[in-house]
DNA sequence: TATAATTAAATTGTACTCAATTTATAATGG
DNA sequence: CCATTATAAATTGAGTACAATTTAATTATA
């Protein structure tokens, strides 16, 4: 009796795939109180930590590419969290820098992590041993 | 000094959303071979397993909504992979079949498990403790 | 130094993803 | 039986994702 390797529940890429979009749901009503999807959030987290950042570098940050990164900026700049204007030294990089209405944010954001956590029931083990071993997927990724 | 909650490497959300995104990319050429995308893909694992599925059922399986499962299966129709039809007993469910070309289709699909695995760096042990960790996630998401 | 090659964003087109609404059908209670 | 309620898909609209191409700017090289 063999099993069947085309089965859904055999494979680990679908809970991995069912997993994050779910925990994406999970996000929605907190990220609704600040007015941000959750890849327009990731993309702040990065500005809120660098302040300044090109287009290229956000996408090695984030795993995405311009075709995604260019509406999602141009909305943070329609709403005013964001500038973006292009650099100077090199004018084929767009220089993406946060704005004080961005910065300030941050303080309503601040309370997200913990309320989230608390909706994951994972232990603090769990979760360690969760996040090690998809950074691993992550890096290896990189290499091949 | 306190560690940054909204640091994006403090996050356990975003090394899932990538992973996840990543890893369906690694997809991306051996789903070609077999003319099928990812969500796809994982739709006619349902039907190879159960060949005949309602649309609310293949959402719960999938954790998708008929907002992406009716042009998903509109389109798996079009490629003559399944049929779609009103259910006799109850016309509001539209079931959906799988056709012998759809059969067929799994000889071409069976290798894509195994050769998915080698590019994931993952060993056995490894891959199960992810396995039962986003399984763990995933269904005390249910619960909330 | 012209030209070729490279690089960074933007654009284009296809396909999800999901909240919210609409439409059609079925079940239920008065 | 009829109105209400519930259920299943489909539709709509906004926002990703991403491959592939295009545009513009820079760098490397013959």
């Amino acid at each position: 009796m063999e099993i069947d390797v085309l089965k859904l529940e055999n494979q680990l890429c679908f809970p991995l795939y069912a997993c994050s979009r779910e925990v994406v749901k999970k996000y929605k009503p907190y990220l609704d109180e600040i007015g941000l999807t959750y890849t327009q959030y990731i993309a702040m987290m990065v500005l809120w930590e660098k302040k300044t950042v090109n287009v290229k570098s956000l996408g090695e940050c984030l795993y995405l590419d311009s075709g995604t990164l260019t509406p999602l900026l141009k909305k943070l700049e329609t709403i005013g969290l964001v500038t973006r204007s292009r650099s100077e030294k090199d004018e084929r990089n767009l220089v993406v820098s946060i704005t004080e209405k961005g910065e300030a944010l941050k303080n309503q954001a601040k309370t997200i992590p913990e309320r989230m956590a608390a909706c994951l029931n994972l232990n603090t083990q769990e979760a360690g041993t969760l996040y090690t071993l998809l950074y691993k997927m992550l890096r290896t990724g990189e290499l091949s």
